[in-house]
DNA sequence: AAACATATGATACAGTATGTCTCATCTAAG
DNA sequence: CTTAGATGAGACATACTGTATCATATGTTT
């Protein structure tokens, strides 16, 4: 059984990246529950034995997988930039992520984190990095005087990120640029005029 | 075979009946992979082959109680109060059923949808009859002057209904009246300045 | 009340998936 | 070269899946 944590073994590395190629593409064309130690080894030519040795729960390549994409790609962008614009380009990276592979992943763990402990702790880990570089965005601009200061950072970071997800999750609509625009304009325009 | 749509014979509509209270129950306690035909004939004490006969695909189990749960219950209040206390009323009642079994339902539709079209269809219909009263009210809204006139409706619905979706599906927080009221007056308050 | 139609229960059956084990072979490192 | 560890191939018992059969129970009709 290979360690966890630090591989260094070139053989244990390529298996199990081909087990976990194998675990993605299984997952984005069939969904969660076909990500199974079988079909892992089929897909991956790998022995089922050794998908066994690698996750002896079935659960612990999902797990494995999810961990390794939870990764929305919310990083801040430039500070030579007004507030608004900053939180717009944060925006369109994030919606950018979730209409690509992010979203699939993300539908995966929200499906998933209900009733499993484990994958909520890391759809956690996955969705308040993202959020918090936000709020530090946010903070900065009322800080300026750009963005409301009687507005509570926590809400306004939902009310930028809510209507993102719901469109992806719920609507599977693509998120446009066009529509985060919008959003930011609606959202945080208003102050401007108070 | 009993007749699927509409079914008159007692004894099917009591098997029936049984088997969707066990498939409820699989649901809420272990997520949609334990409503399998044989845990539904184990939970309910109906034997396997009538779980097959009912529903020959694992699939139809779950779509057929999705469809039945698939009520928000986001009915419009009644019209003899100001806009926003109706937005707000209507986005309380919304919230209350997020909190409750609307939330594991909706969870594990979002999960499926991604990959089985019948459940996205069934997800479609569970989404869109809310939003659609919300937008109701919303060009009530417009029309009064007590929203803004520029405002896009369908973009104002998602703005009040994504964070909510947000707190619930992603945080796994409660969504508390406190937070239905800051949120519509974030979203909506502004309006009233310009 | 009797006769008919249909749904259910119980069981059997083949096929497949799951989880564990063994051992020969291969790879990496000293 | 030698040794330790990982993999491949297969066996094995168990559980799950999907279908079929037939006796029994239930509902409907005359």
């Amino acid at each position: 059984m290979p360690d966890p944590e630090s591989i260094t073994n070139p053989q244990v590395q390529r298996t199990h990246r081909a087990m976990l190629d194998a675990a993605r593409r299984l997952l984005s064309d069939n969904g969660p529950s076909a990500v199974t130690h079988l079909r892992v080894a089929e897909v991956s030519g790998v022995a089922r034995a050794t998908v066994y040795r690698h996750w002896p729960d079935r659960a612990d390549i999902l797990l494995d997988l999810l961990s390794r994409s939870a990764d929305l790609h919310l990083t801040p962008p430039p500070p030579d930039l007004p507030v608004t614009d900053r939180v717009t380009a944060l925006l369109r990276t994030f919606a950018a992520t979730l209409n690509g592979d992010g979203g699939q992943i993300l539908t995966a763990m929200i499906g998933l984190a209900e009733w499993d402990d484990d994958v909520f702790s890391a759809l956690e880990r996955m969705t308040t990095r993202g959020p918090q570089s936000l709020r530090n965005l946010l903070a900065t601009g009322i800080e300026e005087g750009s963005v409301r200061s009687d507005t509570d950072v926590d809400l306004l970071s939902d009310r930028l990120i809510g209507p993102i997800y719901l469109r992806r999750l719920l609507y599977h609509d693509e998120v446009t640029d066009a529509y985060v625009d919008d959003l930011v304009a609606a959202t945080l325009g208003p102050s401007l005029l108070g």
